[in-house]
RNA sequence: CGGAGUGUGGCUCAGUCUGGUAGAGCACUGCGUUCGGGACGCAGGGGUCGCAGGUUCAAAUCCUGCCACUCCGACCA
């Protein structure tokens, strides 16, 4: 993408609005455009880390079994009164009523709906387990959106929901998703961890959230510090083995949001290794029994021939949620650094001299090869001034940036920079081409 | 929902107390000089001061009502 046809419309200052670095950078990038209170655009910058998200936490519910659908974003009042939910949710569910007078309700979680969809269709217990999900759009109406994306009203979530038997099986689902969130976070360069989390309105009585650790984290959170560095399990797994060993390996140490706190518990633990916190909710896992498909009437045939309720589970991820996490996580006093995974470009290029012939020719030339070469490019070709051109592209985080000027050039040499580390070399402009075509994106 | 605030050009804000021709910086447009980490000069464009009423010779400024947004708290898979 060329800058001077692209749409980026960064910010030097920082609006009094934003109070927390995410929301200050998310802005100040030009990633999203408030347009009332908790509801935001996504400007095409924040829209490719967006995708770039969704697609990660895609690939890995894919991997862990979970098979994807889509539901719509009003669902009939009806549905939910079935579940008893429409009248207990209360003023945080937006209500609404069409050209008929019918009742209808922009949706905030889709277990009514999932549910329904499943009873029309499966009958039998060789159809299970299945998991189906859906990246979809939500509202919830909160008295108080703040801290940008990370609390806003309407949001974007990745909701799966398992479909089993029995309790056992039940528990089998609810353990893939846990491996399947492990490795879904880290790949964006997240530490989270799994804590004992209550299940709240949605019921059950398993439930982990998975936590990242940051000082403007809503959550009050207590664990076993050695979770904090606990790595992945990885995607070599056998997904429908056994996977109880692998979670009780994070679920052996002590943690647990403020609700689950046991203060007594946590006392156990050595002095040195208890970590007090704060963190963002980044996934929510419950697993809840017959809680729906009981009084929904999802059942299916049993190999006793009997009609049984099947077990369910819920699992969640924020994905709007989880730039603002991200960036928490990552950033410095220039701006974004982008975990490769989720960077809206892969490489920079900023020409110093826009109109100089021999600097010209090398951008293009490296701006073609790299993008043939499948990487995403974003070439400052705009007849900025170099500092300017370089606070942009570090403030929106691009992992590698290559520095075009005449003086390199009259050389055959260009500047490579990595954002993270700040290192910066020089080398001959074919060397960077190969080198950057070869990163991974 | 309780408490506290804020609405003035695209952005950050001054001006409101004490009514009297709407301002600054950044951004933007044109010309020129510049050019290796947020340049400089000159010349420009852009705002019915959140909305509606009221007071007044005169309202961004005073009064009333409404709307929107923010912060603290409560709430919140």
């Amino acid at each position: 993408m060329r800058l001077s046809r692209y749409f980026l419309p960064i910010l030097k200052e920082s609006p009094a609005d934003a109070k927390i670095v995410s929301h200050q950078l998310m802005l100040r990038a030009g990633m999203i455009r408030q347009e009332a209170a908790g509801i935001y655009a996504w400007l095409p910058l924040g829209l490719r880390v967006l995708r770039n998200i969704e697609q990660i936490v895609r690939e890995e519910m894919d991997r862990a079994g979970a098979i994807e659908l889509l539901m719509p974003t009003l669902q009939l009042a009806d549905l939910w009164r079935e579940s008893g939910r429409y009248d207990a949710y209360g003023p945080e569910m937006l209500r609404i009523v069409d050209r008929h007078d019918r009742e209808l309700l922009y949706g905030p979680t889709n277990e009514e709906m999932i549910t329904e969809i499943f009873r029309g269709s499966v009958r039998s217990y060789k159809d299970l387990p299945k998991n189906l999900y859906h990246v979809q759009w939500k509202f919830r109406d909160e008295t108080r959106p703040r801290f940008g994306v990370m609390r806003g009203r309407e949001f974007l979530m990745k909701d799966a929901y398992s479909f089993d038997l029995d309790a056992e099986g039940a528990r089998k689902s609810y353990n893939r998703m846990f491996v399947a969130y492990l490795n879904l976070f880290d790949r964006m360069g997240l530490k989270a961890v799994p804590m004992r989390a209550d299940t709240g309105p949605i019921g059950g009585d398993l439930s982990h959230e998975f936590i990242v650790l940051a000082d403007t984290g809503e959550s009050e959170v207590f664990c076993h510090k050695d979770l904090v560095e606990m790595g992945a399990p990885g995607i070599d797994v056998d997904w429908y083995g056994d996977l109880q060993p692998l979670v009780d390996q994070r679920t052996a140490l002590y943690a647990a949001t403020e609700e689950m706190h046991d203060a007594e518990a946590f006392a156990q633990i050595p002095e040195g290794d208890r970590l007090s916190a704060r963190g963002i909710e980044v996934g929510h896992i419950f697993s809840f029994g017959t809680k729906y498909s009981e009084p929904m009437k999802a059942f299916v045939a049993g190999p006793d021939g009997k009609d049984t309720p099947v077990q369910m589970g819920s699992y969640g991820v924020g994905v709007s949620r989880l730039l603002g996490a991200i960036i928490e996580a990552s950033h410095d006093d220039a701006g974004i650094i982008w975990p490769e995974s989720v960077a809206p470009f892969d490489v920079g290029i900023i020409s110093l001299r826009v109109g100089d012939a021999a600097c010209d020719e090398a951008c293009e030339s490296a701006y073609k090869a790299l993008t043939l070469a499948g990487k995403a490019v974003l070439y400052d070709d705009t007849d900025a001034r170099g500092g300017g051109k370089f606070a942009s592209m570090d403030l929106i985080g691009v992992p590698w940036q290559m520095i075009v000027g005449p003086k390199g050039i009259a050389d055959g040499v260009v500047e490579i920079k990595n954002r993270k580390t700040g290192e910066r070399q020089t080398a001959p402009l074919a060397e960077v081409i190969a080198r950057l075509s070869g990163k991974a994106a």
